[in-house]
RNA sequence: GGCGAGUUGGCGGAGUGGUGACGCAGCGGAUUGCAAAUCCGUGUACACCGGUUCAAAUCCGGUACUCGCCUCCA
């Protein structure tokens, strides 16, 4: 088995090889715990986790290591601490910033979860590697690559200036010419970035060489990706709007401080809701909760993220998530009760042909058409549909939810029966719309009348209606 | 301005040198008290203009348009 991927370093789709088979290893960026994380930020979690699955489809699921940090140093953690001091919360800062993280991740992980994310092998927290940062820092000063000045610690972009910008096509001299970059007198050149930087006493702060300070954004990805992963490891992955500064900065002070680096660059494209960018001014901005209470099941969400391939921009629409949704209730009628089979060949190639989601789902409606269930199912949970977890929004007469609503439900649906045996359509009808509106999704057959809990049903357990 | 991605039938979305993927919707039919579901049937698509080729939606060049990044937004 052959995966491809398109490595965004060479802009090709490449043959992927391990360094390691017996031990592939995965970077991916990871979220800025500040607050709940948005439908956005699901999109990497989703595609990166399809690309962990065929990673341990492939190589053995002992033998990949994905890890995924969480940025949790970051001022608008600090602004949120610094408020809640203001408002009287008890502890010092670092105990609010520790309490702000902490929240923000539980939500990330049960959010993430609910999407049918595997977690990654480790999720370390920049504030846990601070020693590692202050190393690598002095490592490149040592090397001539960074240099202090007035309390920070510059990376010097001339010194790697002929690979500068490589990943993401572009040169400082351009970017120069751009010139939207934070002006410091500091800075030997206007691209230089800060790796770490004096914090004032109302800021938290970790002594260094430089005096009390923190690091900047992009030196943990560096520090955690060398202490976890080696030197030298397989994938490197995240958003396309990274790849420009964070990921040029990372490799910068990677390779500078001698280290091989990520192999393969993912990048995946971003996600635009109804057509435009998400974004809190066009007020077309949510969060992944957000979704989740209004009723929307984590496995729609994955299923519609899933339908467009990785590289290309996402649209999320209200089609697409009532087709996402309708095609998986079908799926999952037909799956219930069935065991899963072997993963077809096709279903597998897809997938690694630079993992071709909606290829998948291409060969998934396929297998449904030809009454596969159990290669159906076996090829849905390839991609992390039709799992378990993520069934909890679908169930059948077999799962009722309790006995008294079973009990109503079959009361009324053999009133209906009486009301068509005496030919009293209008009767019938009333109460089938009434049952659908409740949750109770009839249908006749020749077996006799079938119903289905359609729990996203607005009126769920209201019998009142009937009454 | 610089860099990058994209443009496929009503909608979504694969494919990629040579028989109209697929899903949804639509239309016709079967079935049904009516529905739903299911089944059968049903579509002169590949932005535009050149070029290469026996053959291009697919390769090459250009044009237009859309989108993203260049601001610690995945």
């Amino acid at each position: 088995m052959t995966i491809w991927l398109t490595n965004t370093a060479t802009r090709k789709k490449e043959e992927f090889t391990s360094l390691d088979p017996q031990n592939v290893r995965m970077y991916v960026c990871g979220p800025t715990v500040y607050d709940r994380a948005h439908l956005g930020n699901g999109r990497p979690v989703i595609v990166f986790d399809v690309l962990f699955r065929l990673l341990r489809h492939v190589y053995g699921a002992d033998h990949v290591t994905y890890v995924r940090n969480f940025t949790d140093v970051d001022d608008r953690i600090n602004e949120t601490a610094q408020n809640r001091r203001a408002a009287g919360a008890v502890g010092t800062l670092e105990d609010l910033i520790r309490e702000r993280s902490d929240e923000t991740i539980s939500w990330y992980h049960a959010d993430m979860d609910s999407l049918g994310a595997l977690r990654p092998t480790a999720e370390p927290r920049a504030t846990g590697y601070i020693a590692q940062m202050i190393a690598m820092i002095e490592d490149l000063i040592a090397k001539g690559h960074a240099y202090e000045a007035e309390g920070h610690v510059l990376f010097a972009v001339d010194s790697w200036k002929e690979s500068y910008g490589k990943l993401s096509g572009r040169s400082v001299d351009d970017m120069i010419a751009g010139a939207r970059v934070e002006v410091a007198p500091y800075k030997r050149n206007p691209m230089d970035f800060v790796m770490w930087k004096p914090s004032s006493d109302d800021l938290p702060g970790w002594d260094s060489p430089w005096g009390r300070g923190r690091p900047g954004w992009h030196i943990e990805c560096s520090a955690m990706a060398y202490d976890l992963l080696g030197e030298q490891f397989d994938i490197h992955g995240g958003g396309n709007d990274l790849m420009f500064p964070h990921h040029e900065n990372e490799i910068a002070q990677s390779k500078c401080a001698g280290h091989g680096f990520a192999r393969y660059w993912l990048h995946n494209e971003m996600l635009q809701v109804e057509g435009k960018k998400m974004s809190k001014s066009l007020g077309n901005f949510f969060t992944v909760r957000d979704l989740l209470d209004h009723g929307v099941p984590g496995e729609v969400i994955r299923f519609v993220f899933l339908s467009t391939h990785y590289r290309k921009p996402m649209d999320w629409t209200e089609k697409k998530r009532e087709e996402a949704e309708a095609t998986l209730r079908k799926w999952r009628g037909m799956t219930d009760g069935v065991a899963a089979g072997e993963v077809s060949k096709e279903i597998v190639e897809t997938l690694a042909d630079d993992l071709n989601t909606a290829g998948v789902i291409s060969v998934l409606h396929k297998l449904a058409g030809e009454g596969d269930a159990a290669g159906l199912l076996a090829g849905a949970q390839m991609v992390g549909l039709l799992t378990d977890e993520l069934g909890d929004w679908w169930f059948d007469e077999a799962d009722t939810p309790t006995d008294q609503f079973m009990e109503k439900a079959e009361y009324w649906i053999n009133q209906r029966t009486e009301a068509k045996k005496r030919r009293d359509f209008a009767r019938a009808d009333f109460i089938r719309d009434r049952l659908a509106e409740i949750g109770v999704m009839i249908s006749d057959t020749p077996e006799g009348t079938k119903w289905m809990l359609n729990s996203s049903a607005a009126r769920v357990g209201e019998w009142g209606i009937l009454e």
